[in-house]
DNA sequence: TAATAAATACTACAGTTGTAAAAGTAGGAG
DNA sequence: CTCCTACTTTTACAACTGTAGTATTTATTA
């Protein structure tokens, strides 16, 4: 199993952006994060030489700028990210976290439906770990 | 809306002592962590010490030991926490989260029945926010 | 009453995080 | 070739976390 590092919160947001846009360079993630936010370059530039150092992200230097392309997939961080979070609060099941918003009548009619149809288009696959 | 505060992950193994066992004194609070985890009774003085500061817990005096009682509902707290996961990860909705889980296989068809149960069961209570 | 045991209170310390300022450097404009 | 500007590198710093050690107080026991 992949060793998958520590991403923070803040951090986070930044390798939304690369995963959209990479490679990307420096100046291109400041540029889109400078719309969404309303951090300094400067401290953008620190999450991303973070980043780095963690591992998440890999620099290639191309001219006078680094270009960034991901160490992580999104997908395995969110992966492990969600089972994480159910184990700390639900035991480690989805179901458990689905019916806890159930009773505490946390889910709209439409999000009801919403899952209904989820999950019974997903009848159409075989399969299920 | 309360304010509720922000409880780390070790701060969180505590208050579940509590909630599961309020009013409860140190001395009991230890024992049972003891078991469980590999905490030093001085840790776990100092987790106690950060909730009340915190406002998670009410301490009150009781001859030489402190009584605990919470003072955030765990049912509020697994609420905002779960919003905000939500809304990091899967832009805010328990559908796309449950999405994600079926498109990437990691439900069983054991997890899929129960969440069907789950839904079918909800439609005998009206309502929903 | 004095010593002991048990609790509480105070202090510590390194790693992570959010947030950035300051300093250095190299490439392009003049 | 020199200066400016855009980038990069270094440094900062407080709050929060995990993990305790040390010191002090207090109740109980001899």
């Amino acid at each position: 199993m992949k060793e998958i590092p520590q991403i923070s919160e803040a951090e986070y947001e930044v390798m939304k952006v690369i995963w959209n846009n990479e490679p990307i360079s420096t100046p291109e993630v400041v540029e889109k994060l400078s719309n969404k936010s309303d951090w300094k370059p400067n401290t953008i530039h620190t999450m991303l030489a973070r980043l780095v150092k963690k591992k998440a992200l890999h620099a290639r230097k191309d001219g006078r700028v680094f270009i960034y392309t991901s160490l992580v997939e999104k997908h395995d961080y969110v992966e492990q990210k969600s089972k994480s979070f159910l184990q700390q609060f639900f035991g480690g099941t989805l179901h458990s976290m689905v019916l806890n918003f159930i009773e505490n009548d946390q889910l709209s009619k439409e999000e009801i439906s919403e899952l209904k149809n989820i999950l019974s288009m997903r009848d159409k696959k075989e399969g299920g770990k």
